[in-house]
DNA sequence: TCTGGGGTCCTAGGACCC
DNA sequence: TCTGGGGTCCTAGGACCC
């Protein structure tokens, strides 16, 4: 079988890069790419954490997820930029129509990364790794931001390659470059080794990659089960995944989640309630866009001590603002711990596409006078945004 | 004013059925 | 009189990713 050529691209500091652009289009004296800045949510509201950085900000050691508290510690004369979710949103179909133009088998990995199969391109590109060279060069000049791509035999390969060095880079870690580009490196930098498996693999004296590839598998199993494996042939670089563009893609339980967390902590059932309404509403509206039913009606709790709990319940398909709403409602009556709250949100889940319920005819009717209602309410919430018309009964004070 | 928000996947344990 | 046991569905919790 012949080596399949994959690409992942990954957009440097998305957030922050994409502000900067958007900033100086506007006129912005400031390239926030050049300084000490970092893009982060509101302080005030309790959602104070890196969000990005700038290679700047990177030097003082401010890490993503870092709090600002920690970040301006770390460096006082630290710039803060509020994230812009649309701004983001547009760069990066931007940004996926135009890699189109290379390949049709492109995987959306996140707002900003992407796997391209370039597998079967050769006619056409006779050097990929000069091809990588062209298109990160063509992104900088045509969008003005810069993106590193990991060029490789498969997908674990690739996007440990557009890890190494950044910005602007390209890095090819082929098969045959595995064990003297990734066999080094610390076993946190292996794709899907998280904390809790590094910490676990560091005190069994497991600490490179490379070590990983020459571990036992009879000894990891004890310590992670079925996933030893993986982990194993991960390190040796192995991955027979394929790229699958999203509408291709099969999901086994599709979900679909909000969650807010909350300016201070609410004890009060019934302000727990109005959050849920809103959030109902607006998955209720998600759903109705994808034209998809949810079956699993589910809230999440955190409590000020950042411990969080779940309650999920199998319902008929549905898509009903109404239904979502009692649903959650009736799990936070049964499960509230009375305990101080501070993020609450719901999750649908086990979404299908055909409502296969029978309905009485009563209820029919009244489905459908339900129906009717929703869509007038979704028409005018989608052009005007968020929960432009509600029903009476929720009129009164915001989060 | 220290700790976001949106996802996918896996596992353990209980209920229930034959 | 010693406790079967396989399969499926469901829930809660957690690991991982960005």
């Amino acid at each position: 079988m012949k080596d399949r050529i994959i690409f992942h691209l990954d957009v440097n500091n998305a957030f922050l890069s994409w502000s900067a652009v958007d900033l100086l289009e506007h006129g912005y004296k400031k390239d926030i790419r050049k300084i000490p800045a970092i893009i982060g949510g509101d302080e005030t509201r309790r959602r104070g954490i890196v969000l990005a950085k700038s290679p700047v900000a990177k030097k003082y050691g401010i890490k993503t997820a870092d709090t600002i508290y920690e970040a301006k510690k770390k460096c006082p004369q630290i710039e803060l930029y509020p994230p812009y979710y649309e701004l983001y949103s547009k760069k990066s179909r931007e940004l996926f129509t135009y890699l189109k133009k290379y390949t049709p088998t492109i995987e959306q990995f996140s707002v900003d990364e992407a796997f391209l199969d370039m597998s079967g391109t050769n006619l056409l590109y006779k050097d990929h790794v000069k091809l990588a060279h062209t298109i990160k060069d063509d992104i900088k000049k045509r969008f003005g931001y810069t993106v590193n791509i990991g060029v490789a035999n498969n997908k674990l390969c690739a996007k440990m390659a557009s890890d190494f060095e950044k910005p602007d880079k390209v890095h090819t870690l082929f098969n045959d470059e595995i064990k003297e580009k990734m066999w080094p490196l610390p076993v946190e930098d292996l794709f899907m080794c998280g904390k809790k498996s590094a910490e676990r693999l560091h005190s069994l004296g497991i600490d490179t990659i490379g070590d990983l590839a020459k571990a036992d598998v009879g000894k990891l199993y004890k310590h992670f089960k079925n996933q030893a494996n993986f982990l194993i042939e991960s390190a040796k670089g192995i991955d027979n995944s394929k790229v699958i563009p999203r509408k291709e893609r099969t999901i086994k339980n599709e979900s679909i989640s909000t969650s807010r967390t909350l300016s201070y902590d609410y004890t009060d059932i019934d302000k727990l309630k109005e959050i849920l309404f809103k959030q109902a509403e607006r998955l209720g509206r998600e759903l109705r866009q994808k034209k998809k039913y949810t079956t699993t009606v589910g809230i999440v709790l955190k409590n000020n001590l950042f411990k969080s709990y779940s309650h999920q319940r199998k319902v008929e398909a549905t898509n009903k603002n109404s239904v979502i709403y009692k649903t959650a409602c009736e799990l936070l009556e049964r499960n509230w711990r009375e305990d101080p709250i501070r993020l609450i949100g719901i999750r649908l889940a086990d979404l299908t596409t055909n409502r296969d319920v029978q309905l009485s005819f009563d209820s029919k009717e009244e489905n459908k006078e339900e129906e009717i209602i929703q869509d007038v309410m979704d028409r005018i919430n989608n052009k005007f945004g968020g929960s432009s018309v509600i029903p009476a009964s929720m009129k009164k004070k915001k989060d």
